[in-house]
Formats: structure tokens, C-alpha cells, sequence
DNA sequence: AATGAATGAGTTTTCATTCAT
DNA sequence: TATGAATGAAAACTCATTCAT
């Protein structure tokens, strides 16, 4: 098996996987996104530069553009691999459901759960230098509100869920896990639990349904 | 058609209050926000700049700073012109709730008809330039938040609401506002009463006592 | 006459031509092409950077781009300069000829005398760093060439000339004339109508008819 | 195919002269020039970087630098190959010639010959991703220069030619070389030896001896 | 008050070259 | 010798802001 040298130029040498190059590769891309999700986190997306993360970073800045064209790219990345590893969670959850209970109760668990334990993230995510607040969902987050839809659509063929607007559905379920998400991370003595027991509750029975406050006397 | 006979006599040559000068300011700063909210439809509110902006305008670059100090500055005054049109409104219409159902229908009635007849707006705030999605709420937006929470207190201390988690319930009413609103503005067959019926039910009764579809065939 | 403030975009104030403002623009140009001149001729072309040319200015490096996109866009502008001068001059001159010897030597008899005054730019021009001899043609150089080939046509057409292969009669001319000018302009004593004598020479009867040298020892 | 089966015994696995590995280095070589051939026509040779034709090649980074210090160096190969070869010829040519006749007529077929068998080579080095044309000169392109000037004295000094300016000679000849060739390349329906012969009658006689157009009708 | 060119700090980006594998 | 990612100096370019007119 002579190989002529002079040919392939795609993947001339496929530096096999574990190599000590290769785990210098992965490392880095992990260095980098690591220092974005720091930075983002302090300036805000917006004020963030590119120079700010790789400043964040022992590399040169060179090796970041080995990596990502710009801060879009990196803001994707992170948002992606959190949708990416998320997603499939929340179908299987879902996919089991036999009620609308489940259905409802398994989605709201999984997401705030996650939320809880990945709060840097999504600090880093949601957060702005001024006062404002913003919030961006990337394509393959995007996917996930779809995939939520078709469930919802799913369900409703199997009787499970009455033959409601599916767009409307998934739309007020989104809206009220990230809202909801966000004062959970942000307030004092909140939980993913009590998060998706008030979420699923209001889904289940409206306003009525709601848990009662354990302090009567609010809060700020 | 602005005569303003009286007071023009004395000074023909220099600005006069509500005169030609004083409609040029106000025009100017109108033409600057025309053209701000075109560019930040196209462009995304990240990827536009101040020379975007003017660029957009048959005004000369200084002139901008006549009126503004930033583009953040413009998309406040943006996101404020309607926040600060609205918000009274809900609270007029929350203030007068003599029930839950009157507190809740209220705000999203409210709130949806805005977005129906503010779609442009909307629309401008709300999208990027890539498939992704951006929301932004400045500190404008932000009080409306707050004045929903004290809203809410204020009708758990008259009876009207029960003990809930009113950070929680403010946080759930204004996700499902904006989620929904964007599937009404984006969908097609949509109004503004179906939507609040929809967000309404859902908050009066839960999922069960959300309308039917009225086609059950369902929609992609 | 009142006219709207805005409006028009396109040329809002035409900024009377003389006024102070104008008389700076057309400053700042001269300023850079007579520091691209100096550093091209200098670096060579290929080794000339923007910025090179910037720091051979007292202008912001801002300032540049108001003027010109690239290094590349200076260089067409120095040569277009030149071409754009001495065009008109040569028609001009084979416009009123009666003869080939007319035709011939009024071409050559310009073209030297004015690479001979314009030597500056012809060496910023040509020269390069390494030993190596660069010759760029822009556009409007070439359009040069192709109006000697029109006028040869015409020449031919009126019987003033031998019908001939236009083309290559053209392409001769102008080889002799850039290399011929060349060697005058590196060479030590030789002067514009030394170079027409020459050329012309050669043209009217080969070489056979070309002037012999005065010192016949002579080397370079 | 190669075998060379006879020097293979002793060392299996080492660097055998004219072994496989020696065919390698010099193919690599060779990869390069004609990786630069290309890339040097497609985007001229000031835009083009190295990184650019190691692109267009199957190698990588570092091989590059085992063979070629810089673009210059390539650019310099890929001329001096063309000016190695045939400057020699060229000489031998002239060397021969017994009158000015077979002098100039010899050394234009041979250019002429050359470049329409070699035409690639040609426009590769003319041409540049704008409309300007470019041409570059190396030193051993000026060096074949300073040969024609040599045998042009010496042919002076053999009684050959007359005592003419010999620099400007071979800058007239040098001149009509190249841009005849252009045009013979660009061109339709020339030929080297209509090209040559155009040439040597100019040189032979003046514009009053060159051969007469076929089809009198004039071209575009 | 409007204009728009100049400014120059700062950001993005490229790319020749090195060097561990 | 080949590889190709890392490097970082330098180049390219942008753009908010100023200020003379």
C-alpha cells in the first residue's frame, strides 16, 4: 500500500483520534469557549469583543480564528451545545408521558433542573453590561421550541392533550420556562422543584391551582 | 400648517419656538428613529451601528449627536416610545379588576391589541439578521415588569388573588405575553382575541380549559 | 425657497467648489499620492503597505480611507493621473499628421519629453524593491493602446500609412517606447529627443536608418 | 513506475538516493510551481500569498518551506525556469549569425516560438485579477537583457551592425518581444512566424517594410 | 443647529513562520 | 521529512466622536 504523498489534501493524515495534537485541538476550543462564557457573563454579549475573549485566554489571538470567525460563532457554540445536550432530554421525557400531567410536569422538571445546574451558562447567555436584558435563541435552540411543537402536536393525535392550538401551546410553555428560569437563577431561596411545581401547576389548573405562598408577606 | 403668527414678528430671522426650527427638531429626531428602527429590522440590533443608522438618514453624521449620544440610546427611545405608552394603559385597566379574570383578560387583551397595531415595531425589536432570535428589554421595559409584580401584590393583599408566588406569576403572565405575541405577529390566521382568550384560559383554568382548535386537523 | 432639511441625501450642501472645506479635500488627495509616489518609489509597489503610505503623511490613518480603498486603488490613481494627461496630448499630435514620419516621431517625441519631465512618477512607477522590474497597465493606460491602435487604423484608412497589421504596429510602438523610455530615464546622458531620434529612426527605415553612435567605444 | 530495485536491498526503511523519497522531494517541487502557476494567474501575483498556493496544493504549511523561502522565491523559479531555458538558445542563435539579418530574425523566431509553446507559462505571469496588466521582470530575465546587449556590442564590434546606441537597441528589441507577444497570445489567428516575421521587418527596414495585411479590411 | 471630513484608538484579521509530533 | 496548529507581529479597517465651517 504505497500511498502517494501528493494527493488527498481533506484529511491528508487523520491525526488519530487521542492523539496528544488532537487533545490540544479539543482543549483549546474548551479554553476559548470557556473564557467567552466568562466574558460574556462580565461585559454582556453586546460590549464583548473578540479581543476581550482571547485576552480571557493564554492563546494568541491567531488560534482563535483557528477555531470560531467571530463572537457570533462562539456565542452560537455555547448556546448550541447547551440546546444540543438538553433537547434529546426533554424528548424522552416527553416521549414517555401518558398524561398530560407527565407531559407537562416531566418538561418543566427537566428544563429548570438543568437550568439550575448549568447557571453559569445561562447567566452568561442572558446577561447585558447596561441594565437591559436580552435574550437570543439560536437556530438549533430554536429547533428545540419546534420539536416541543410536534410533541405537542403527537399528543394531541394520541388523545392525550385536547386539540388545542399547538402553536400557542408551545409558545406559552417556552415563555414561561424561560421567564420563570430566569427569577428562579436570579431570586433568593428558589428551587428547579418548586420552579416546575408552580410552572406545571399553572399548566394543570390555571391561577387556581398555583401553590400558596409558604410567608404570606412578599417580597420585594 | 403651524402659523404661530403672534409671536413671530420681533425676530424674523432667529428660531423661533414652535416655529420651522422647533418642527425641524422634532422632525430630525422622528427621522432618526424612523430610520433606526428600519436598520435594526435589517441589520439586528447587534450588528448596527451609528453610521447604519445615519446612513439611513438624509442627516448628516454631528446631527445624530444632536439627539442622541448612542444607539443604545435610539433603541431605548424605541423600546420606551412603546413601553411607556402601554404600561399606563395595563394599569388603568389591572386598577380597575375587580376579579382574577378581569386582572388577567385585561392585560392580554390589552397587551396583544398593542402588538397587533404595533406590529412593526415588533417585528424591528424582535429579529436578526441570521436565523436567530433576539429579545431585549431595557430598564423601560423592565419597570413594566416590576409594576405587573406590584400589580399582582396589591390584588393578593385585596383578596382579589390568592397567596401565590407573585414574582413567579409575573414572570409566567409576561412570558406567555411575548411568546405568544410573536406566534400571533409571525402566524398567519391570528388576532389579537384569540390570542388573549388563549393566554386567559390558560391562566384561568390551565390546560384544560384551553379552546379547541377549531380545525382538528392541526397546522405544520 | 424653503428648502426641507430632509431630504435629499445625495450632495445635501454641493460645498461650493473653493470653499475652505473643498480646498482641503483636494489637499488631503494630493498629500497621499505624493507620499504613495515617494514610498511606491521607494518599497517598490509589491512591498508597500497602507500603512506605509499613511506614516509617509501627517494624515489619520482614517483619513485615508476617505480617499481610497487600497494601496491598489492609489497606484491606478498616480498612473491614471499620467495617462489620463498625456492621452489627449498624443491624439492630438497624430491628429495632424500628414505623414508617417509625422505620425511616428510627433508620438515618440511626446511620449519622451514627457516621461523625461515626469520622471518621478515613472520611477515610482516601475521600480520595485528586489532587482526585480515591475510594469503594471492599468485600464486607462491600456485605453491609451487601444486609441494609438484606432488612430493607426485611421491613418490606414487614409492611405497615410501602409496597411499593416494594427495590432502588432501598435504593440511595437509601445514596447519600444516604455523600454526605450526606461533606459533614458536609468540611463545617464541621454535626453528625450535622443530617444524620438531612435525610435523614430527605426520606425521610418529599420535599422539601417538608426543614427550612429557618437563615441564609437561607448558601454553602459 | 519506479523500480530501482538494484540500490533497494541493503536499507529498507532509510533515505536511499534516487530512491522513492528523492522522487517525492522532487515532485513536491514541481507541485508547488504549478500550484503557483495557477494561483499566480488566477489572482495575480501581488495579491496572491503563500498561504494561498499552499491551498492549491496537497501539502502542507511546513513542506512548503523545505523548498521556497517566500512567493518571491517561487515567482523567481517559475521565470528563471522559463529565462534558463531560453536564454541559452537565444545566444547560440545569435552566435551563429553571420548579418544583421539572421541576428534579428533569429532571436525574434526563437522568442516568439518559445512563448507560443510555452503560452501558459505566459499568461500566467502578464495577467492580474483586475483589468491591469501586469508585467515582472527578475533579475535573470534582465540578466538575458544585458546577454542581447553583449552580443549586440560585440556584433558591432564583429562589423555586423553598425555603430548604433546598443542599449537603446536592446531595449527596442526587448520592447517589441514582449508586447508583440501579448498580442500574438491574446490575439486569434497569429502565429509565431508571422510574428517573427513582422518583427524582423520592422527591424529590417522600417515600417515601410512590413508585410501588408492580408485581408486589407481592417480588424477590431 | 447642521454639516461631514478628520481623527485615532481600538478591533478585526491575515499570514509568514515555527516547532512539537 | 511531512504535518498543521500555534504564534504574534503587523496590516487592514471601522467607527464613535469632534470640530471647523
Amino acid at each position: 500500500m504505497v500511498t502517494d504523498t501528493v494527493t488527498a489534501k481533506p484529511e491528508p493524515r487523520p491525526a488519530r483520534a487521542g492523539g496528544k495534537r488532537e487533545q490540544t485541538k479539543i482543549q483549546n476550543r474548551e479554553t476559548i469557549l470557556e473564557a467567552a462564557r466568562k466574558v460574556f457573563a462580565e461585559l454582556g454579549y453586546g460590549a464583548t469583543t473578540v479581543r476581550d475573549i482571547i485576552r480571557a485566554t493564554p492563546l494568541a489571538s491567531g488560534t482563535f480564528y483557528n477555531y470560531f470567525q467571530s463572537k457570533e460563532e462562539v456565542y452560537q457554540a455555547i448556546r448550541d451545545e447547551v440546546a444540543l445536550e438538553i433537547r434529546p432530554r426533554l424528548r424522552e421525557e416527553r416521549a414517555k408521558a401518558k398524561s398530560i400531567d407527565e407531559f407537562i410536569s416531566s418538561t418543566f422538571r427537566t428544563f429548570f433542573e438543568f437550568v439550575a445546574r448549568d447557571e453559569g451558562n445561562f447567566r452568561a447567555i442572558r446577561h447585558n453590561a447596561d441594565s437591559t436584558r436580552v435574550r437570543m435563541d439560536t437556530p438549533e435552540v430554536l429547533a428545540g421550541f419546534t420539536e416541543l411543537r410536534e410533541d405537542i402536536e403527537k399528543a394531541i393525535a394520541d388523545a392525550i392533550f385536547p386539540p388545542v392550538d399547538a402553536d400557542f401551546l408551545m409558545a406559552a410553555i417556552v415563555g414561561v420556562a424561560f421567564e420563570v428560569a430566569e427569577r428562579m437563577v436570579i431570586g433568593d431561596n428558589h428551587n428547579p422543584s418548586e420552579a416546575a411545581e408552580f410552572a406545571t401547576a399553572l399548566f394543570m389548573g390555571g391561577v387556581h391551582k398555583l401553590p400558596h405562598r409558604k410567608n404570606a408577606a412578599g417580597t420585594a
